[in-house]
DNA sequence: CTTGACCTTTGACCATAGTCTAATGTTTAT
DNA sequence: ATAAACATTAGACTATGGTCAAAGGTCAAG
C-alpha cells in the first residue's frame, strides 16, 4: 500500500514534522515502523488519526483528553455513553468559561464609557477603578 | 509610617511571597528598601500597587500588559486616550474569544444530540465525526 | 541560648503545545 | 559523484504565571 515518510504525513495532515514526533512522544499516536535506515513509515491511515487531533483540539480537547479519547475508542468495555459524557462536560466547561469572559467583558464595557479619553492618565477614571478608585499617590512605578 | 515586609506585603494584598518577587524579577513593582540585614521594606501604598496587578489581571490583562499599563501612567506624555486606547483593543479581543467558544459550543452541542449514548463507541457520531466520518479503520491507537 | 518564624539567594520545576538547533545519516536528482 | 532534500537523535528554548527546594542568615519569645 501506500507508505508515508514522516513529511508526507505532517504534510497530509497539515501539521509540523516536529508536532509528529511530539505527539508520539506524549503517546497521541503510535510509535511507527521503520525502515532499516531508521525512518518513520506510516500507514495512510495515520493521516487521519492526526486529523482527528486537530478537530478534537479545535473543539477545545487538550492533548491528554485527546489521548483519553483514543483510549475510549479501543476500551471494548467503553460505550457512547462515556463518549457524551465527556462532551457533556466540555460543553459546561466552555459555557462556564464563556460566563466568565461575558463578565470581563462587560466590566471593560463599563470602564471605558467612564472615560472621555482626554486629558492626563493620572484623571483617568479606569486607572483609577484598577487602583482603587483614588489610593496611590504617585510615582513608584518601575 | 507602616512599613511592610514581604510577608505582611503579600498577605495584605492577598498574593504568597514568591509571587511577590517573581512581580520583582518582571518588573512589575519596584525593588524595594532594604534593612541593614537585606530584607525588603515595602511602604504600605505597595499593597495597591499588588492590588491594582489583581484586578486587572482578572480583566484580562496579562502581566505584560500590566507592565505597558504602568509605563503608561508613568509617561508624561500619556494621555487618556492611549489608557482608553488599550481597553478598547482588551474589549475586542474578548469578544472574538467568546465568539470563538461559542462556535465550538454550538458545534460540540449539535454532537452531543447526535449520540443518543447507547451501544458501543465504534457507533459513536462524536467519534464519528472527529474520525472524518467513517475513517480509520481500527485499532492502530496508543 | 535555643527554637521557630521569618527572610535571603539561586536555580530547578510544573503544565501546555510545541519549535528549533546541532550533529549526523540517507535518499534522490542532476 | 555530488548536492539538495529529507531523515534521525538529544536536548535546549519559547511563552505564561508562577511554585518549590536547598542552604543559609535574622529576629523575637521563652
Ligand atoms: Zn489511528
Ligand atoms: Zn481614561
Ligand atoms: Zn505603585
Ligand atoms: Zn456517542
Amino acid at each position: 500500500m501506500n507508505e508515508l515518510t514522516i513529511g508526507k504525513l505532517a504534510k497530509k495532515a497539515g501539521v509540523t514534522i516536529d508536532t509528529v514526533r511530539f505527539y508520539e512522544r506524549r503517546g497521541l499516536i503510535n510509535e511507527p515502523a521503520r525502515t532499516q535506515s531508521n525512518y518513520r513509515i506510516y500507514p495512510e491511515e495515520e493521516v487521519a488519526h492526526l486529523r482527528f487531533i486537530k478537530k478534537a483540539k479545535e473543539l477545545g480537547f487538550s492533548l491528554n483528553e485527546i489521548k483519553q479519547l483514543f483510549k475510549l475508542q479501543d476500551d471494548p468495555k467503553a460505550s457512547k455513553s462515556d463518549v457524551k459524557e465527556w462532551t457533556e462536560i466540555k460543553i459546561w466547561e466552555i459555557r462556564r468559561r464563556i460566563e466568565d469572559l461575558s463578565k470581563i467583558l462587560s466590566a471593560l464595557e463599563q470602564l471605558t464609557v467612564s472615560c472621555d479619553g482626554h486629558g492626563p492618565v493620572s484623571e483617568c477614571p479606569i486607572i483609577g477603578v484598577l487602583s482603587g478608585d483614588l489610593e496611590e499617590s504617585k510615582q513608584h512605578h518601575p
